[in-house]
DNA sequence: CCGTATATAGAAAGCGCTTGCTGTAACGCT
DNA sequence: AGCGTTACAGCAAGCGCTTTCTATATACGG
């Protein structure tokens, strides 16, 4: 038999709710009532039964982050981040907050049901990470799910993904469409014009926004595109090294290869290497995120620093209570164009 | 207002323990019922109270899963496994699992911390993941508290963490010290007698296990190590670069560096590089774990892959119960030396 | 010195669910 | 036909906590 309240208010000789009030610490209690109460708990070794109290107190201390892909540094951070600013005090009775972190895999199914599931723990907060996927059914399942959840209470916060209207959730969005822009533009101001692009997968929102800029970007320069620059693949490494060799058979005359995320461009520079080419010298490569890595690479690579920790911490506080809402409930975080040595002039 | 059970038994008129047997299946419910049931379910949108069915049922379908550092993907891949095996039905009718991944950040305290969120929250099971810290106080806490999550009918599993003797809970771990033996043995066996290790933070068994085991290849070989060939420092690439720095200005006459992990392995290779050396002509340089990024790397690292995915798969499985423990609670996972491009034979 | 405000503690009513036990038909057997 | 079985379904007693309301004791103002 585990140690109840009970069992501790009897050593302490007082009641249930004395102890309930002592623990919560959100009701005058006399200090030495509290002291006994305290030492009994130690005495005791009592653990509070979290479900007991979440059922009584229709609230619970559970946070949900849920993220595509857990193995993933650019999860892997934010998830660190908001979880370093939900760990401590808040709301309710300087009690510690169980910040759990979810991995849906990239799978629709799985985000709905972990939706469900925390819906069902009554999370105190939400944080969804990353690209939303673009299925018109599985948007509009989502977006009535928040709603649900944020009409429960549950605060919710999106953090690098885009806003979801009318739900009640607070949007930290990243900026990709500007910075895939405004990282083209770099290559075309190289004076690179023949840029292949490999993208993420389909159907997600990172993809076709940092598709976008780049689009955008050739463009704004008059560069008429080839269909056959892009390929989409996976934001894997491995995915960036196929595609790469994809690209060069389809056209061996690009010089620069513009990737999804970091990883891509990795496996982007190793098939380059792979089939005897330098880089820069024959071929620029670019990624985004700018992830830990990427400045590590050889030669370090040109790409969009995404401010993932800080955008992290922000969700995590504004989920906490702890920082006011941006206006309107949604705020763009810009990136920022990290120029390196994987860029430089095309090859004449 | 939210719907309750009572709702749906009204709905579907029945009575709420019906209801409730539908949603658990565990108990026989004529079909005719149980689709009427499940139509309410359906229509009012209902919604378990996870509380109050925890409450209820004294347990609940949490399972935490301790990692030291989220971002890193050491970690990252060893949850992503575990949690696939958890997420899908297992124990208590097919309902789905909350995986839970809670990060440390390699402290104490919050190590602790977790653990009594968890027993709190009663967790079906918890999977600790990594090295664990060498502090007597710390680890007596911990293997009490341990104890009782097992005593109260958690199952708990030591993932790539030395075993818990008496604690109740099953250990899966990595054999740090045979892969460090072997990998140091290659290097000697490719001519090198004067090797720098970059260790990593003291008082973690990962780290002690790595360093015996690279010292008990040296001693094997009639190497006398010189204590100034040594650093310790993070588990990161950051740290691994300022070490290598040091080693350098301590003893230039270095032919090899070996790293702590994999991401001070790449850390290393970057101070060499900066500092006009060629790996492996000068140095030659080695990891562990052979992460995703290693093979990447230029030249690719000489490593010891250790299976992350596999050993988490199977923690993740034993955990729900699903796999049986290995004899005596105990199972050492081997690492394989992977040899590649940035070992070789010493400059002469 | 009394009436009222103030501080502190307890009693008890749930929170929404699970489950042991108790019916009550319908069924099968002799 | 009579009776033990079997298959469902409902009743009701909690699970361990929070919180409203109430009770008591002390303090204060006049």
């Amino acid at each position: 038999m585990t140690v109840t309240l009970a069992d501790v208010a009897a050593r302490a000789q007082v009641s249930p709710a004395t102890v309930s009030r002592v623990l919560n610490g959100n009701y005058p209690v006399a200090a030495s009532t509290r002291e006994r109460v305290l030492k009994a708990v130690d005495e005791l070794d009592y653990v509070l039964n979290g479900p007991a109290s979440a059922l009584a107190a229709a609230t619970s201390d559970l946070v949900g982050i849920l993220v595509n892909d857990i193995a993933d540094p650019f999860f892997g951070i934010m998830a660190s981040a908001i979880q370093a600013e939900i760990g401590g005090p808040g709301g309710r009775a300087g009690g510690e907050r169980l910040a759990v972190v979810c991995n849906t895999g990239g799978s629709p199914e799985r985000e709905l049901t972990y939706l469900t599931l925390l819906q069902r723990q009554r999370a105190a907060a939400v944080v969804l990470t990353g690209g939303a996927i673009e299925d018109a059914a599985h948007q509009a399942a989502m977006d009535a799910k928040v709603r649900k959840l944020a009409d429960a209470g549950t605060r919710v916060v999106l953090c690098g993904r885009p806003p979801a209207p009318d739900t009640g959730a607070i949007a930290l969005t990243f900026d990709n469409r500007g910075g895939g822009q405004e990282l083209t533009e770099h290559l075309i101001g190289l004076g690179h014009r023949r840029l292949g692009y490999i993208a993420g997968p389909e159907e997600r929102t990172t993809t076709r926004h940092r598709l976008e800029g780049h689009r955008a970007a050739l463009a704004a320069h008059g560069i008429e595109e080839d269909p056959r620059w892009t390929v989409h693949g996976r934001y894997d490494r491995r995915s960036g090294y196929e595609a790469t060799l994809e690209l060069l058979r389809r056209d061996p005359s690009l010089t620069a290869v513009v990737a999804a995320n970091d990883s891509v461009a990795l496996g982007a520079c190793a098939a380059l290497r792979d089939s005897g080419l330098r880089i820069p010298e024959d071929v620029s490569v670019a990624g985004f995120d700018d992830l830990p890595f990427s400045i590590d690479a050889v030669p370090s690579l040109t790409t969009v620093r995404l401010p993932l920790a800080e955008a992290g911490a922000r969700a995590g506080r504004i989920a906490m209570g702890r920082e006011e809402a941006p206006p309107g409930g949604i705020a763009s975080v810009r990136g920022e164009l990290m120029v390196r040595g994987s860029s430089g002039v095309p090859r004449s």
